[in-house]
DNA sequence: CGATGATTTGAAGCTCTTCAATAAAGGTGG
DNA sequence: CCACCTTTATTGAAGAGCTTCAAATCATCG
């Protein structure tokens, strides 16, 4: 369940985070990181295993440190959503619900930095800096899900995969710039997992992935990593009015 | 565009307010309310006005004390897709955003509470009564949000409209509970309004609309009062697996 | 090298959309 | 108050796009 990497012991120091300045406690004082470092502790998780179920009991929060975790909703007869997809930053949980409403999954071995959730509640309250750090993410979050719901309700299939891989090669290209040609990408998802986010079957996500390539618009090595020869091209693809969300 | 109702001038006080309970300044104690007092206009916009269009800049921040507005976003050939339903006590509006990134629509006759952004934003920083409301209410919009992505992303028409009925009876039916049978509810959504929230076209909302009639689930007094017989079948027919979202 | 899981591809079917026409509801001015 | 016009809503028929079911191919790992 929970293996911890031989070198996460050198990380009970947040300065040493490559997390530290972008997650939850981005704002912190060295003094409120020391009461953030009181109540927390790491956990991995391999490829595939849940880490809370909905209806589960919430003991933790958590900012994801590496990897890359799914946030799902599952209807009865198995009908499947994502509805929310963490990468390295990102927080998961919500301060003040006892009860889990979505099932949470390491999409890719993850692993999380997590505090106890009744003592972080009280660190909100008392810490300014970060409750206002964590409105902030919050908001940005917000307006992710108003991105993703233009997506699910309006966007062809091809337009939602086009999307969906300028999403992540703005996130987590290889190299971080993803103005100029030949931006590569690793594919953290399974064509399932694509299809979970985009509000598609997975065969309907490797036709027009099959699409795609064959006409230019990617090139693929393997199954799972992208190359993007000009990602103008693929921005129209998807249907963009801007030029990636890039405005504040 | 902006005419106030004559009975707006005694609302100067906000604990008179009928939204003070739950909108952002429900935690506000009475200093701090003045505080807001200060800051604060009250505008109305006739169902149907833009409040305010994406790319422009921000000058304030809002309640909605009264009326229904929308979000929205529009691809460059016209799909739209409603991305945020805003009833009294909402709030509309990004702290620290200088530019909109949504269209903001008055859907009926809607007064807004403003407050100057600016000055809102300083307020934020330094009334933690503000800001926790204010991250409680974003996370609130965010579980919303996640939830109108399963309905976008896997659910049958039929399920779609049962489900907004279902989330404006809960919101908004005349009689407040929604427990036990014969809920009635005033549709403040045009047909096309609802295509919008939906993701689907008008045609295809008027079909389902027909269809739950003929079958008994909703019966219709007019175009847009909406009886509800049983709660029940309602919920089932929207596919939710729980009694309708009522778990914290 | 066989086995398992992931992905691709094919063919048929169904849901929703598109285009078109009709009907009902609201609003305005005579 | 009613004829007229505009907006909103309903209904029909044909077609497109995505899904479903099925089978084949590829990849990875013991």
């Amino acid at each position: 369940m929970t293996e911890l990497p031989p070198d996460l012991a050198r990380m009970k120091d947040c300065s040493q985070c490559p997390i530290r300045h972008r997650a939850v406690c981005a704002r912190c004082e060295p003094d409120e990181l020391s009461r953030l470092e009181e109540i927390k502790y790491y956990r991995t998780f391999e490829a595939g295993q849940p880490i809370l179920w909905a209806g589960d009991r919430m003991e933790f929060v958590a900012s994801v440190v590496s990897g890359v975790a799914a946030l799902t909703q599952t209807m009865e007869d198995g009908r499947r959503q994502m509805v929310g997809l963490l990468l390295p930053s990102d927080f998961a949980g919500r301060p003040g619900r006892e009860i889990a409403k979505f099932d949470v999954t390491a999409v890719t071995k993850t692993t999380l930095c997590c505090f106890r959730r009744k003592p972080f509640e009280h660190l909100l309250e008392t810490t300014p800096h970060v409750s206002q750090r964590l409105l902030e993410m919050a908001l940005d979050e917000l307006d992710a899900a108003r991105e993703w719901m233009l997506l699910l309700g309006r966007k062809t299939a091809r337009e939602k995969i086009a999307s969906l891989l300028a999403i992540i090669a703005r996130r987590a290209s290889i190299n971080g710039d993803t103005r100029g040609g030949n931006v590569e990408i690793d594919l953290p998802l399974t064509r399932e997992a694509m299809s979970d986010y985009l509000g598609l079957t997975l065969e309907t996500v490797s036709r027009q992935i099959s699409a795609l390539k064959k006409e230019g618009v990617i090139e693929l090595q393997g199954k799972r990593r992208v190359m993007i020869p000009d990602m103008r091209t693929l921005m129209a693809e998807a249907g963009d009015d801007e030029d990636g969300g890039a405005l504040l």
